[in-house]
RNA sequence: GGCGCGAUAGCAAAGCGGUUAUGCACUGGAUUGCAAAUCCAUGUAGGUCGGUUCGACUCCGGCUCGCGCCUCCA
């Protein structure tokens, strides 16, 4: 029975979806200005194991998560490089996908683009018109009327005074009301238009989510996330919309995933204190990354640092050490075993990842400890999570978990070349030689190779 | 100012009204020619002040501190 918190209703909720056995997801994706940073892989981890796990309880799902490639922040840097609106955000859109696959993020359903989607939007805005939920500005922009749809404020707590009394936000003299938000904006020179019953123009933020989630899901459907940020004012705004414009329920489930900080404060761009995921591979792999994202619940905070990856990167050495030299196979877990139920246990009380992740930790105790069935186990569970899904042994000896820059430094040596310096190695200790066999030890210490003797020959990783 | 969230051992991070979370690091032991990996052992954590209770890290309230949203933001 799975639970989740539903920022809606404050509360952990057994999940019912709509139609028995589907599920209709949509989570706002990226705004494809820059890189993806930390915080954005965060949430795409995140938002990815929802995703693997409601399919892994045996769930028909159908995930949507979107691509905003039309706004204000995307023209001024096209602007700044001196290049079309679409080179720039291609670039970015085959970036987020190069890092996306480096996480093990699978591909969602559907990934649509704002820019494919005007007409929907404009007869949206269209009926919001109709419906006395919206009006043409003396500027031509097109405003919804937050006075105007009573339930405004129900998913963020807030109510138009709180709002009100909290305003820094500069008067647009052409609202109503300072807490009207933006359906359209009418074109200004040097930026792209497509053509309306408004004029020329571009559409808000908030539509396009209202406009694409009713394109693939309908107007009602399961599970909607994102970002602790985009619960106000973004979602908020997609329940005025969608609800406004369709009369009944939008989203049944909210869900909102928590920050990661920089020295306890939100990493951001605006904060400019954010790493990119690109920047950070260079250090670990990206397995270690998905590994550190995951050992936290997903509404806490996340305070990232080296040394949190380092320790992160240690851990999930232990499991793959576990899975050193045993006969894997892919598969489904078995989830008859207890620890698969403890496991499933944990992710079903509202994804609480870091409690099956210790479960993990025990099975690889028992291999250690010579229960070598658990093995497959093991691979299997972590395999729902995304994680040790590389070979164990490739995967020592391509660095373990270090990442590009840090694992070419510790190279320098090839594969058999390493090899070659443990055959002569094993020679002299053969021959009791162990000045030599210290001397060549120390010669692929050196070269960030560490050797490892058992009764079944020498094995070696990387650092 | 309004609304909300959090405070757990050296670090990171969960569950739980009474029984070992877990990981990393540290220390001792085992194993090893030496190592590495691994195993075993070792930690009387729960911001602070009160309350409820036979019993509270766990429930309630005050305080302190931190964070977030209220403007673009995952």
């Amino acid at each position: 029975m799975l639970k989740i918190f539903n920022t809606l209703t404050r509360r952990t909720e057994v999940f019912q979806p709509i139609q028995p056995g589907q599920v209709r997801m949509y989570v706002c994706g990226m705004t494809v200005y820059d890189r993806c940073h930390l915080g954005h892989a965060r949430m795409l981890v995140n938002f990815d194991l929802v995703f693997r796990w409601l399919q892994q309880l045996g769930y028909q799902v159908t995930y949507v998560r979107n691509i905003t490639d039309i706004d204000d922040k995307i023209i001024a840097r096209a602007a700044l490089n001196q290049e079309p609106i679409s080179a720039l955000t291609t670039r970015m859109i085959s970036a987020m996908h190069q890092d996306l696959s480096a996480l093990h993020v699978l591909p969602p359903t559907y990934e649509p683009r704002a820019t494919d989607h005007v007409p929907g939007m404009i007869t949206m805005i269209s009926t919001l018109i109709e419906r006395q939920l919206a009006y043409v500005g003396a500027n031509g922009d097109v405003y919804y009327s937050v006075h105007d749809f009573p339930a405004y404020g129900k998913l963020s707590g807030k109510t138009l005074e709180d709002l009100r009394a909290g305003e820094r936000i500069s008067v647009d003299p052409h609202k109503r009301d300072p807490l009207d938000f933006v359906l359209w904006k009418a074109t200004k020179p040097g930026e792209p238009a497509w053509p309306s019953p408004w004029g020329p123009g571009r559409p808000g933020w908030h539509i396009e989510c209202s406009v694409m989630s009713e394109h693939f899901l309908g107007s009602h459907f399961d599970i909607h996330g994102g970002g602790h940020d985009l619960q106000f004012p973004h979602h908020e705004n997609e329940i005025a919309q969608s609800e406004g414009a369709h009369g009944h329920a939008f989203v049944n489930l909210w869900m909102h995933n928590g920050f990661l900080r920089v020295n306890d404060e939100k990493m951001s761009k605006s904060l400019d204190n954010f790493f990119t995921i690109d920047a950070v591979l260079q250090s670990f792999d990206a397995e270690v990354i998905r590994f550190f994202l995951l050992r936290g619940h997903y509404r806490s905070p996340l305070n990232y640092t080296d040394a949190h990856l380092e320790d992160a990167r240690q851990a999930l050495n232990t499991l793959y050490n576990a899975l050193r030299g045993q006969p894997l196979t892919a598969g489904q877990p078995d989830w008859a075993q207890p620890e698969a139920q403890a496991f499933r246990a944990a992710l079903n009380d509202d994804f609480n990842t870091p409690e099956a992740i210790a479960v993990l930790f025990g099975l690889a105790r028992d291999i250690h400890r010579g229960d070598a069935e658990k093995a497959t186990l093991l691979l299997r569970l972590a395999g729902t999570l995304g994680l040790l899904e590389r070979d164990p042994e490739q995967w020592m000896q391509q660095g373990a978990g270090l990442g590009r820059k840090a694992a070419q430094a510790a190279l320098g040596l090839s594969a058999t070349a390493v090899e070659q310096l443990i055959e002569q190695r094993s020679q002299a200790r053969q021959q009791r030689n162990f000045a030599e066999s210290d001397r060549l030890r120390q010669v692929l210490q050196d070269h960030g190779v560490v050797l490892e003797d058992s009764a079944q020959g020498t094995t070696w990783r990387r650092v």
